[in-house]
DNA sequence: CGAGCAATTGAACGCTGTCAACCCGAGTGG
DNA sequence: CCACTCGGGTTGACAGCGTTCAATTGCTCG
């Protein structure tokens, strides 16, 4: 499969396409090493980077776009339970095989390590091995509050969360974007997987919140925020976590 | 707060109280190390072990008893992220503060570790830090899991799978009961609030189950279960992961 | 025996999933 | 240039699950 696929070795020294990754200030010893192991695969949307109950042969992190981590039913139906963009690291060390479908959300660059060689630099890097403790952390700090969310928030209030979370992460990568811009960089389809709704009921909750002047729709995947205090009110979490310049939120980290 | 509460010293070579924890088959060096930062302390039901947002000063794993992760909503609902039973490591290192609050759900002991004592024991002892990120991406996997069925499921299907996980971990623990009793170690509004539901929906959907002659209620944390076929069959998930005999996949931990 | 709490039961309402129809833009082929 | 198809997104009608509110039961403890 690797034989037919687009990969190629990279230099880590050089690469300047992440700012917050596991590699980022890295000692150069380390990015040396890490870029001996280092592929970089290119995805088309809909493929798939590792099925469910695969075995867990390489971790990587996004570069560009979007990956789904997702299970699926016995009756076909499928829960996202995990958005990576980029900078974000997916797959797992120490585990044999995987529990969640890895697949591409839209078209993606990955950059990958060999699980094996990437866990056998842990011994000379302890370095690597301790951001990879703390992002694994933080997955689960996010997972958590996701379950917070799906169990007891409404659809419209899941929306609300997602959009500000977007907007959040786009604030934090710099990007060129008007501030008030959201860019939905998924489908649908997906949205409603990722938050345990369907469809039709993601479309009613949107075009409520433009009916009651909250965002603007320009077009199915782009949003202005029209009135950013209500969407944190409907939201129903604290200010301090998404509020333009006050207060708690580390913009830009 | 440590002055009041009962806080003992532990000698780790010879404790046998937990079979599958952080400290099990560790060589004699690590556990000679880990005894001297080990502080055993007790919390009575209801008591707090860390509130949402304190900084993360240990962290330890449950000798007996059960504590729950939780959050708590500006509206007052509470929901519980995580439940924590003998053997489970709790807290987090590498990590400021919390993002839950920890409670004893029952009279609860722990073996506590100073935080910043035991990232000091990871230069020395690598296996240590590998294990706590053996240990987080199991839980990271239970909490996907969770996520699904919090997204997915009926209450009832949410309730049978709770009881099939009781199950599965009365008999991972060896524990003298009949193998078709099930123990509810905690309340109905904490059973609720880890299922994402209300007392008033727990409670119908455990009368159902009676009525329908999948379970007899012994008394309210006490059930038969007398048809294991059927409750699997409710619970939606794949019988291979809580068949009686054969084993299967230790998902869910 | 009465107070208080947990658990259960009942009734009504509302959110949201389901099913169906419709709109619309993109791609295709005549 | 138009007709057709296809898929994604939107809208409408409706039913069902589950929350909410309220009342009742049962148990424990003082």
């Amino acid at each position: 499969m690797d034989g037919l696929r687009s990969v190629t070795p990279i230099n880590c020294a050089k690469c300047t396409s992440l700012n917050c990754s596991i590699c980022a200030d890295l000692g150069p010893a380390a990015k040396l090493e890490l870029s001996r192991i280092a592929r970089v695969r290119t995805y088309r949307e809909g493929e798939t980077i590792l099925a469910e109950s695969d075995e867990i042969g390489f971790v990587g992190n996004v570069v560009t776009g979007v990956l789904r981590l997702q299970k699926t039913l016995q009756d076909g139906r499928q829960q996202i339970v995990g958005l990576m963009l980029p900078s974000d690291m997916f797959g797992r060390v120490f585990a044999q095989t995987s529990h969640v479908a890895i697949e591409a959300a839209t078209d993606a660059t990955v950059c990958c390590y060999n699980r094996a060689s990437f866990e056998h630099l842990f011994t000379r890097f302890p370095e690597l091995e301790h951001r990879m403790l703390a992002a694994i952390s933080r997955e689960l700090d996010a997972a958590q509050d996701w379950m917070l969310l799906l169990a007891t928030q409404s659809v419209a209030q899941r929306l609300a969360t997602f959009l500000l979370i977007l907007r959040k992460k786009a604030f934090a990568q710099a990007t060129a974007l008007p501030p008030t811009r959201v860019e939905i960089p998924i489908s649908r389809r997906d949205l409603a997987a990722y938050l345990g709704t369907t469809v039709e009921s993601i479309s009613r909750a949107v075009q409520q919140m433009a009916r009651g002047g909250i965002i603007h729709i320009n077009d199915p995947q782009r949003f202005d925020i029209v009135d950013l205090e209500r969407l944190i009110t409907l939201s129903n979490h604290d200010p301090s976590e998404f509020e333009p310049v006050r207060g708690g939120a580390r913009r830009f980290g």
